[in-house]
DNA sequence: CAGGAAAGTTAGTCGATGCTAACTTATGCT
DNA sequence: AGCATAAGTTAGCATCGACTAACTTTCCTG
């Protein structure tokens, strides 16, 4: 999965950025259902006491059938433990990416309410943003907003 | 496609707020490679003159047959205008999605620099934000820049 | 202009994520 | 206890996005 890559990237690197970071993006998106899994059954347990494959239907809406496929991966990746006809439970792993993903999306939710987004469109952003937001950036955000907007840069004073 | 979603959401209304987000990031998905895929090809020809398929084998560090694949579905899907060993051109649909793109990636760009964000950073997280930046939180980010942070909601004077 | 390298296409494979349909297991209610 | 409904599973299919391998077309260069 790496091996002609290189060569590949190798080629990229005369152009601006891209290349490695669509690399990025795609193995992203691989755990991206996972975390979204994993923050959902979190706050199932809490809510119900267990988590049952029937309450990710409902969060997801998706089928039943779907629910099984996708958790059956979480167990081959070690992120839930279960049985069939039985809860859906997280294991250390599991719940790891859970706390993890969830403290990245208070984060990115309450940003965004900061700087003026209704919390309605705050909620669906952050959903959609909280994979592709970096630790740099995470911490710029806890940073807005614990001290506000950093000054602003020099780096356009030609303009001024 | 759309069929038993219904009875599906109906379920999930009970829960907070998730269900539909989920199926709008899932749509999402499919377009997102359109929106790079656009986007990258206008870059290109305004570079270059035209755009041929290496050169979107060099931006994305994939496979010619990706590329061609990916090709075709643009051009089944209208967004570009092709022939075989031809290059490729941006339909009319095309070229408003991947102005459109650009717009809103400049926008997080600059906006993620702003609140301390670094260059290196910022290209990367606005590659993968992007597509999940709503109208709203875009205009957000637009007034952050032009006026900085809105004042601090009330919702929070018994924190201090 | 011929031949080889570069560019592009096609065929076949894989894994993720979704679906429907059909089946099995569990539960709950009378 | 016994059956209907709810919950979960399995099988089979489709699409997307990626890959490798093999082939074809283009185009440049000697």
């Amino acid at each position: 999965m790496t091996g002609q890559i290189s060569s590949t990237v190798e080629v990229a690197r005369r152009h601006s950025v891209p290349a490695k970071i669509y690399q990025r993006t795609r193995s992203d998106h691989a755990s991206e259902i996972a975390e979204d899994y994993v923050e959902a059954i979190a706050d199932v347990i809490v809510a119900n006491g267990v988590c049952r494959a029937v309450d990710l239907v409902a969060h997801f809406a998706v089928t039943h059938a779907t629910v099984s496929n996708t958790i059956s991966r979480l167990h081959r990746d070690g992120f839930v433990d279960t049985a069939p006809y039985q809860p859906i439970a997280l294991t250390a792993k599991g719940n790891r990416l859970a706390s993890q993903a969830k403290k990245r999306h208070k984060i990115v939710t309450a940003f965004l309410k900061r700087i003026g987004v209704g919390d309605r469109a705050a909620e669906i952003d952050s959903e959609g943003m909280e994979h592709h937001v970096s630790k740099e950036t995470l911490d710029a955000m806890k940073r807005v907003l614990a001290d506000g907007l950093p000054p602003e840069k020099p780096s356009n004073p030609k303009l001024s």
